[in-house]
DNA sequence: CTTACCTAGTAAAAGGTTTTATCTAAGCAT
DNA sequence: ATGCTTAGATAAAACCTTTTACTAGGTAAG
């Protein structure tokens, strides 16, 4: 079981009769400047010898790694959720389909923070880029970043008062369209429920909703927003509880498609026909949203398209054919059957 | 903007007045061999300058690349699911927290496999070592790896015929043990929704349910087994075509909680109650079992701390300290109130 | 006084690549 | 015969560490 040591461009340098310049030379396509028959020479060796270049050594010569890394926050299960598993699966795709990029995982827990290893990540020329997933306004530490020093972006989000580069859905104008989705159906008293508050593009959801319902003289008041925690569980309490305190309410928006599935299996279980008596409008567009019942009507967020735009984007700025940027992407409705014109009371 | 050169230890070794050799063991806590007043002089300069060694002048030399990579099938949403994401997460967080390596997210799809990308991973020094994930009896590639050459490990599950490296739940144990509760609570008439066959550990829960179903000499005919398709509507479908075949069926043991949850959602839209009707037990205890309606009994397979096995497993194969293995964690039922005895018909 | 050993430290090699600057031989013009 | 150009190839430097083998100077033992 004698383990062989790696054959490395000297190998094929000797066993070809050519210099280890020629070799990575040929190796590298840099074409005319080799004749053909060393060329073919070169190539025919080193395929018998089996050599592959080192990715640690390239690395090191080039200064750079082949590497990005997406950056999650510390929440049970982050890796199961859907939201976070399509843009994950986009970059993923992305990076190793189109840029032969790999792509390196990491957690943001405390220890993680206090001791900058995001940092660290750069410095160590452990990565040349960085997608920060699932950011709040809390994440105060992205401020490290903000001089532009290393190529990273935010994605599907913004910080107010951080500039960094990012792309992102407009989340106002979903708001937007699920209000006036509402208002054009006939609906007048109508709720929020909501996700975390300290994340930005959950408030700008909540601003373009309540422009839209501003616009048909329709107010938001307090009793009709109440926090769903983002989860279906949250999404069921905060329902039941919005149509307890005012059992006039004939719609309701959810700021993601499980806290809305949450919110419909809430209705249902006070007794409450979706959409018959409330309808119910959720935000994402999630595969399992068309597959519930009734199958939800929710503002279509474009996230693969951003999880493949936030790495393609990366690379411009890994590349320096960039210096900072911010997308914007549409957003549009997905009518199903969980909205439908409001009773007509007596 | 003078992208400013990164500093070495070079910079160090001359700031401080001292050699290459005395900064390197000086920062390597090679204790003993320096004076304390060299050793304080060095500390403090690279601190000064912010010194980080490059991992990948680092990894060239040492000819480890600190990280590992997960395998995925590409399934779309994988990285949506709480099954490979509750995996994930143990991978991730133990490799960072204890061992200080870096996890690489790798997704096997065609052309990945015909290229042997995955044996690239070792070739060209990219990762010491590699966890595969939703493996399937149809992943003949994985012969590649059966010379024990690389460090490699299948994560709950194992290939009949190829031997690997694994560490995995006992899903016959699991067959059994539903089984056996089903049998205890007076059930006879008892149906399975399977998940994929070509999955060896669904094999292996049909073995054990079926062998735990014939010693109290009851069969599994072929009209009470179905394909659930490891999904929720599968499930739903799944247990709909199973009640129609045979109405007097009284319970259902699903390969996993998802088609458990499906399944239950296809009773209930057939008029059945769970369990006052038909009992159903599902298979993984993943969070989401607590909290559906009624909430699921169900084989709780210990699958984080699998994935933490998996990885301590995985790095001592990488540092030589083992040389095979192959490792079967015991499950446990989780019984909550989806299974009741069978109604005594009259 | 010689030998052996210890301490504090260093020079140089090794790890594998890419790139820059240089070299050689051949062909051609002057 | 000399100088210039070019094609084809190469030596050496650079990227940054770690480790091995060595040195100089001092002390203790024989």
């Amino acid at each position: 079981m004698a383990k062989r040591r790696t054959v490395s461009i000297r190998d094929v340098a000797r066993e070809s009769h050519a210099s280890l310049t020629t070799v990575s030379l040929v190796l590298n396509r840099r074409e005319g400047r080799i004749s053909e028959e060393t060329r073919n020479r070169v190539i025919k060796t080193a395929d018998r010898l089996g050599y592959r270049p080192s990715r640690l050594a390239q690395g090191l010569q080039s200064q750079k790694s082949g590497l990005l890394a997406i950056l999650v926050p510390q929440i049970r299960h982050a890796f199961a959720d859907v939201y976070f598993g399509e843009l994950i699966s986009a970059i993923q795709e992305t990076a190793a389909g189109r840029y032969q990029y790999k792509v390196l995982l990491e957690v943001a827990n405390q220890d993680y923070i206090e001791t900058k290893q995001y940092l660290e990540l750069f410095h160590r020329h452990y990565i040349d880029g960085l997608l920060c997933l699932g950011v709040t306004n809390r994440d105060t530490y992205l401020r490290d970043f903000d001089h532009g020093r290393h190529p990273m972006l935010v994605v599907n989000n913004y910080l107010e008062d951080i500039k960094l580069n990012n792309v992102l859905c407009d989340y106002q104008q979903a708001g937007r369209l699920a209000g006036e989705h509402l208002v054009d159906l006939g609906h007048r008293k109508i709720a929020l429920i909501y996700g975390a508050t300290e994340v930005q593009t959950t408030a700008d959801l909540r601003k373009g909703f309540e422009a839209a319902l501003n616009r048909a003289k329709i107010k938001l008041p307090k009793k009709h927003t109440n926090d769903g925690l983002y989860t279906e569980e949250g999404g069921a309490v905060a329902a039941a509880a919005l149509m307890k305190l005012d059992p006039s309410i004939t719609a309701i928006l959810a700021g993601n498609d499980k806290m809305a599935i949450g919110a419909i299996s809430g209705l249902k279980s006070l007794g409450l026909r979706v959409p018959d008596d409330v309808s119910v409008v959720g935000c994402d567009d999630m595969h399992q949203a068309e597959f519930c019942d009734p199958p939800l009507t929710t503002v279509h967020t474009p996230l693969y398209e951003v999880g493949q735009r936030a790495c393609e984007c990366l690379m411009e700025l890994i590349n320096g054919q960039r210096d900072t940027l911010s997308e914007v992407h549409p957003v549009t409705m997905t009518i199903r059957k969980s909205t439908a014109p409001p009773k007509t009371t007596g």
